[in-house]
RNA sequence: GUGGGUGUAGCUCAGCUGGUUAGAGUGCCGGGUUGUGGCCCCGGAGGUCGAGGGUUCAAAUCCCUUCACUCACCCCA
């Protein structure tokens, strides 16, 4: 039989890895909330057209990246390519506005952009999102991407590099947007083809090419943050002194830009030499204009994605480290033993004790062996003997000592060890 | 979508310019101790050599096609 795979770009994440996974959730979850964040669970499904109004029509991945269908032939349904839509839909959809003017989100779970899979790059990938609805004021930027930074301190990533930039509000990008379109239009022929092809679509992102020949082009540009309007000069000012204030070490990058059109003002990034091509660990920004575009009231946004498969790969975390280990192994040898082992096995495992055995019959050599593999602290000895004499034998696996033990009595010694332990 | 690299045991890999029953390490199972783990020793199971076609007396090895994985472009988390 020809055995099935999973799909193109669809990764398994074995227990091995799951445990390095529910750590920092855990860890997210416990920061987020210090911070006044909820969390909201959203579906993985949503109308095609909340991605093209919030996302943008003319991006890469509205174009070509997203999972969409016909349902039963009368309504497009896409896999969300991004929480950001999302949130912000279900925020509009239950006026969550109404109830307080400042909520904190959080969500997590999976994302679906159809790419050609690389390293760090897949067609399923997982991020940990934020978002503060309801305030514009620069401090919360700063409070946002300081939260973000020590939870990345936390996890024990210490050597990202923090790149903020501002792109400016719908008043005053118009006039940059015009200016830099026609710088490149003089000096179409010195780029790229794929920036000819920008030039068109999205002139900013000529700004993020890696092609030498497009920076030296670049380098007599004009800058994004020479045609800030005062009111947005004024908030990213704002936005850099309470970092500093903060202790938050950052650089200004007046070249990044993002692939997402709903991005205004504040903008910011996260990446790391260790992970390849792909070294955007965590991208994110302000959206002051997305919750009005998506058809609620006028309210300012800023939020970040943490990219989970990017973030994990870098955790220096051994692969069993995190991985629990019985405390008590049972080798049982012979049915009546098996019986009664199984008894005491599962009584300990109600009291949280995480208790193994093995029902397979084997010799107790290999019993012990597999004892030894499990890495657990005691094994516990019930044969024909022992049923005897109502009386097991108990082997302290690190000192390979051993006491007789009666069977009545083994409930809470072992309790009594975990206790220790 | 475009390029490059790689596909041999569960895993990591060796296999020279084509040559006989395709190997190692590790893991798994068992034995050395008829009821005692780790170290050591011995044995065993496990492979359509990614798939299909071609060249040849002979193909894991050479050629073609295809698929998968992977890295990079692109894009972004």
């Amino acid at each position: 039989m020809e055995i099935i795979t999973a799909v193109r770009g669809f990764k398994d994440i074995l227990p091995g890895e799951a445990v390095k996974w529910h750590f920092v959730e855990q860890t997210a979850r416990t920061i987020f909330s210090s911070f006044g964040f909820r969390e909201i669970r959203l579906p993985l499904l949503e109308k095609t057209e909340l991605f093209k109004r919030g996302i943008g029509e003319a991006t890469d991945i509205v174009e070509k990246e997203m999972y969409t269908f016909l349902d039963k032939g009368d309504e497009y349904l896409t896999m969300r390519p991004e929480a950001t839509a999302g949130v912000i839909r279900a925020y509009i959809e239950h006026s969550l506005f109404a109830a307080d003017p400042v909520v904190k989100l959080f969500t997590m779970g999976p994302m679906f952009r159809r790419e050609r899979p690389q390293k760090g790059r897949y067609r399923q990938f997982h991020q940990i999102d934020a978002e503060v609805l309801g305030s514009d004021d620069p401090q919360t930027d700063a409070e946002l991407i300081f939260m973000l930074v020590h939870l990345l301190h936390t996890l024990g990533l210490m050597s990202l590099k923090l790149e903020i930039n501002s792109l400016g509000c719908r008043d005053c990008r118009p006039a940059f947007r015009t200016a830099i379109t026609e710088f490149l239009s003089g000096k179409e022929g010195e780029l790229c083809g794929d920036c000819q092809r920008r030039l068109h679509t999205n002139p900013l992102r000529v700004f993020d090419c890696k092609v030498k020949e497009c920076q030296q082009v670049l380098a007599s540009a004009p800058r994004l943050l020479d045609f800030l309007c005062d009111a947005c000069r004024d908030h990213f000012e704002e936005v850099q002194g309470t970092l500093t204030l903060y202790g938050t070490p950052f650089s200004v990058n007046s070249r990044m830009v993002r692939g997402l059109d709903y991005y205004t003002r504040t903008t910011f990034e996260l990446t790391t030499e260790s992970l390849g091509a792909q070294n955007a660990v965590v991208g994110g920004g302000r959206f002051d204009g997305l919750v009005k575009d998506l058809g609620g009231p006028e309210i300012a946004g800023i939020g970040f994605a943490i990219g989970m498969e990017r973030l994990v790969s870098m955790l220096a975390l051994a692969d069993d480290g995190l991985d629990q280990r019985p405390l008590l192994y049972i080798a049982a040898l012979g049915d009546g033993a098996k019986k009664k082992s199984g008894l005491i096995c599962n009584r300990l495992r109600i009291k949280g004790i995480y208790a193994e055995i093995d029902y397979s019959g084997k010799s107790l050599k290999s019993q012990m062996k597999r004892a030894d593999k499990l890495g657990c602290r005691y094994t516990l000895i019930v044969g024909d003997r022992e049923m005897d004499e109502q009386i097991a034998e108990l082997r302290d696996m690190r000192s390979s000592s051993q006491i007789k033990i009666s069977f009545d009595k083994i409930e809470d010694y072992v309790i009594n060890i975990a206790k220790e332990n």
